[in-house]
DNA sequence: AATAAAAGTTAGGTATATATAACTTTTATT
DNA sequence: AATAAAAGTTATATATACCTAACTTTTATT
C-alpha cells in the first residue's frame, strides 16, 4: 500500500517530536516543535503541510497539530527504536546518557524494524545473563577496565 | 584545529569510496566513484571540488583523484566504523550479511569514534565469552529460537 | 596521425530543508 | 471592546546534493 514511500529522516523526527508533545500536552504547537527540533518557527509550516499531504498529521492553518493514525503508527515505531537503541548504548555500552540519547536520535533512522527487533532480543538475552550467575553488564564494565 | 568542521554524511561516503578504490586500483576514477555511490557521473565533479577545497582530496580537472593525508585519516576512521558495526550486526545480531552491510553504511555516520570504540570492546568481550565456557553467540542464537 | 569511444566537465534545473523578516491571526491584558 | 503580545504564516533566499544533456578532454583504435 504505502510500503515504498520511505520518509526522510527529518520527517521522521517531526513525527516523533509531535508524538512526544501530543503525549505530554495533548496537542503539539508549532512553537514547541520548533524548540524541540532546534529550528526556526518559520520553517515548521512547510514541513507540516508536506506531512499533512502525506496524511501523517492533521493540520489546519492556525489550528491544532495532531498525528493521524498512520502518522502515529510511524511515530511510535521510531520512538520505540529510539528507546531500544538508547538503552543499548547507555546500559550496555556505557555511553554517557545524554550522548546515548543524541546518537540514538540519529541511529533510529539508520536501523530498520527487524534489526532493532534483534537488538531488543539481544538486550533481553543480556539481562538474563545466561551461562553465568553474575551480572553480565558488570562483567563487561570490569572487562573494560581490566584492559590497558 | 579542524575539530568543528563536521562533514556531511555524503562527504564521508565519498571519502570512504575513494579510499576503497585507491586501495584496489591505486587511484579513484570519477566513473567508479559514481558507480559505487549509485550517482550520475555529472554529479561527482562538484563534490570533488568541494572536498578539494577542504583539502581532503587531491583533485585536478581530468586528473587523478587521491585522498590527502587528512582525507585518508577520516576515510580510514569511517571505514573502521563500518567494519565494526557490520561485524556486530552480522555476527552478533544475526542480521543477513548484505543488509548488515547496508545498515552499517548508514550507522557509521551516526556513531562517533568513542561509541564505536565501546562497541569494539563489547564485541571483543563477547568473543571471549567470559563467565561461560560455551560459545556465547551460539547461546544467543539458541535464545532467539527458544522464544515464541 | 585521424577519429571514434570513453571519461570527465559544465550549465541549468529539481528537491529537500532550512533561515530571516514582514505579515496575519489568535490569545491575553487592560 | 481595544490593543498589545504571542503564535503562526508567507515570501524570499540559502545550502546541499542530486539529475540531465550538451560539451570538452583524454584514451584507445584503426
Amino acid at each position: 500500500m504505502d510500503g515504498k514511500n520511505k520518509l526522510s529522516e527529518n520527517s521522521e523526527d517531526y513525527l516523533e517530536v509531535i508524538l512526544n508533545l501530543q503525549n505530554t500536552q495533548k496537542v503539539a504547537r508549532s512553537k514547541e516543535i520548533a524548540k524541540k527540533l532546534n529550528i526556526q518557527r518559520g520553517s515548521i509550516t512547510g514541513m507540516l503541510k508536506k506531512l499533512s499531504r502525506k496524511k501523517l498529521v492533521n493540520y489546519e492553518p492556525y489550528g491544532f497539530i495532531t498525528l493521524t493514525k498512520k502518522g502515529e503508527k510511524i511515530a511510535r515505531e521510531i520512538k520505540r527504536r529510539h528507546i531500544i537503541i538508547k538503552d543499548f548504548l547507555f546500559r550496555v555500552l556505557q555511553v554517557e546518557e545524554k550522548k546515548a540519547d543524541a546518537i540514538a536520535c540519529r541511529m533510529e533512522h539508520a536501523m530498520d524494524k527487524s534489526t532493532v527487533d534483534m537488538l531488543l532480543k539481544f538486550i533481553a538475552f543480556i539481562d538474563k545473563h545466561p551461562g553465568t550467575d553474575s551480572n553480565w553488564i558488570q562483567e563487561f564494565i570490569d572487562f573494560c577496565s581490566d584492559k590497558e
